[in-house]
DNA sequence: CGCTAACGTTAGCGCGAACTGACACTCGAA
DNA sequence: TTCGAGTGTCAGTTCGCGCTAACGTTAGCG
């Protein structure tokens, strides 16, 4: 079950939730906020006390990642308090190891092309692929 | 050797490296342009031939990747091929395991907290910091 | 009901960023 | 040195996004 248009569907909705989570990291502050409610359930003010910009730019920035999936909201009264989803960075968390390790493969492949080419004196080393 | 101002500066130098990822990352065609280069060394026209947008564009998604550090490029007569460089998702690596364990840990800590209220019937039990 | 606290939402503004087109540069070959 | 291939760079435009201010909404109290 390769290459299917099933698994291009997959990998096209894969790719969308990815860029929905690296656009709401892009931004340091929401960064900065998903560091706060990873330690501890806060309220959307005391979120938005611990910085300098309105309550209006941090309920904004709450949205954006709670649309992100990587908050979850939890209503106490007139409260609304977040805190931090963990399977929301698992998408991510795949990116970064896949890149990792094609990236940690690719130069072990040019190192041994660039080997390759000192024994044999310039030979052909570029089709691998 | 914590909490001193040295300390400070290397944790905003981290944040200002990781902002700098993150933002490079943020771009889907970045994305690609690096699972490109990850797979495999390219020349920047045929980067630029596997998109559908002009080699400019192209070119210039190249320098802010390289800019972050998840590029090096290497000059082969008037050709320039690129490949992935691991070591610059370091930061990002490092990030995504704090606020995935802490994530963890608060969810862990919350569920504690409501197993012991069910418990203790109601008693003060949101005092844990 | 009126009133307040705690939030979210909308409209509008300003800045940064991604894109295109034109130009400049650097190799290698004739 | 003249030419073409391969790229980077510089204006200029468009567009998305983070911010503020004003308004709307919901929950709790008297």
């Amino acid at each position: 079950m390769n290459g299917v248009p099933a698994d291009q569907d997959e990998r096209a909705r894969d790719e969308q939730a990815l860029d929905e989570t690296m656009r709401a990291l892009a931004e340091p502050r929401r960064r900065a906020i998903l560091r706060l409610v990873a330690h501890e359930e806060l309220a959307a003010g005391e979120i938005a006390a611990a910085f300098e910009v309105s309550r209006t730019a941090v309920s904004q920035h709450l949205t954006v990642l709670k649309g992100a999936g990587l908050l979850v909201e939890r209503r106490e009264g007139t409260r609304r308090l977040y805190r931090a989803r963990p399977e929301g960075l698992a998408g991510l968390r795949d990116f970064l190891d896949e890149a990792w390790t094609a990236s940690l493969d690719v130069a072990r492949r040019l190192v041994e092309a660039d080997r390759a080419q000192l024994v044999g004196g310039g030979q052909e080393v570029r089709d691998a692929g």
